[in-house]
DNA sequence: TATCTTTGTTAGTGAACACTCACTTACTTT
DNA sequence: AAAGTAAGTGAGTGTTCACTAACAAAGATA
């Protein structure tokens, strides 16, 4: 993970917020130097250029998720509660931080620029990362069921992840994420048990 | 479902075409004329601005996806085979229609105007009303798990759906569609019988 | 034949955009 | 105390954007 300054880091909150509920187009260097509380021309003392920005705030996104999900996750525990924490872990760090769901929904972004869509494909490769594991042991040791492979398996969970993500973001965060977050993960896990 | 004359729709193919491969950012009046093969202005002959355009893209969509879906589904077929035409339908257009999975991923359109995302959300809904009752129904005559709720379980295969045609078009179509949903939606079958 | 209507053209418009420049100010280092 | 540096400012730059005005040609209509 790259070294970021606090500064840094500020303006990447604030595009986060912008890009979240104003999407790719509201995202201006005029309307994020007002978010910050200075002048256009301070941003390029941080950054070279828009495009840094938005690179810079996936790859600290990527990076992050990649530290909280190795944490959070204990490699004693069965198969189920591991997918449990995982999810769970997800839910509260895009409650705190909704601003930060563009994560989710990089889409949006992709076909701006070739080092955008790779920050954005890392992204879904760190989720990956963690997930398969958890979902292949649980297939081997007969927690989860066997009678698809694991990568359909992994196809429908990330799926429903990121249409109950989709759908908090357009009721505007209205609902409660965790609640609701929990409740599609025991749908999940009733159908996905053998 | 609005009339719309035959310079329109090529706009709107074009239009279609343009955001597929360039995101909404490339979708620009002087690109749309030069891939119209005439100028700029001409464009405003058959439409009043870029923003209606786009709208009655989506409108077209939203209807034309409501006539399919309502002729491809045998009222008199078992639920599993009614699931199945729906989904082969939806692959076999996109496979026809490259350019027009913008459908599906709508959301990066999002924020832009009020009339856009009522014009998204509709689409959405289009979908849900032809895939709900036959959920119902499946749950009801016992072809489909009655373990979640109908709600839950159009989740699930509505987020698997989408997944699908978003690895689709993040891997420039390069595999086949049909085969692939195909194969995706044998195993939702297999998870979601009882 | 005369006049609309449709569909196109060229040559613009002002506004918004990302970004740059010369300069200042406050701190730190030597 | 002198010199250097990090982080800010205000006033621009050229480019691109969606959109418009004035005009032309062709076909339909009267």
């Amino acid at each position: 993970m790259k070294v970021i300054s606090d500064r840094q880091l500020e303006i990447i909150e604030s595009a986060g917020r912008i890009l979240t509920n104003s999407g790719l187009s509201g995202l201006t260097t005029k309307k994020l130097a007002k978010e910050m509380g200075f002048s256009e021309s301070a941003i390029y003392r941080h950054f070279e250029s828009k495009e840094a920005i938005i690179i810079a705030m996936l790859e600290f996104l990527g990076g992050d998720m990649d530290q909280r999900l190795g944490g959070a996750i204990d490699s004693n525990a069965p198969s189920e509660e591991k997918f449990r924490a995982l999810f769970k872990n997800q839910f509260n760090f895009f409650s705190a931080n909704p601003h930060f769901v563009v994560a989710v929904f990089s889409d949006g972004l992709l076909e701006e620029s070739d080092k955008i869509n790779q920050a954005i494909l890392n992204i879904m490769q760190v989720k990956m990362k963690h997930l398969m594991p958890i979902v292949m042991e649980g297939q081997q040791n007969g927690a989860f069921t066997q009678s698809i492979t694991p990568d359909e398996l992994v196809h429908i969970i990330m799926g429903s992840f990121r249409l109950q993500m989709f759908k908090w973001k357009i009721s505007n965060f209205q609902f409660d994420i965790q609640r609701n977050g929990q409740n599609m993960l025991e749908a999940l896990l009733t159908i996905i048990k053998p």
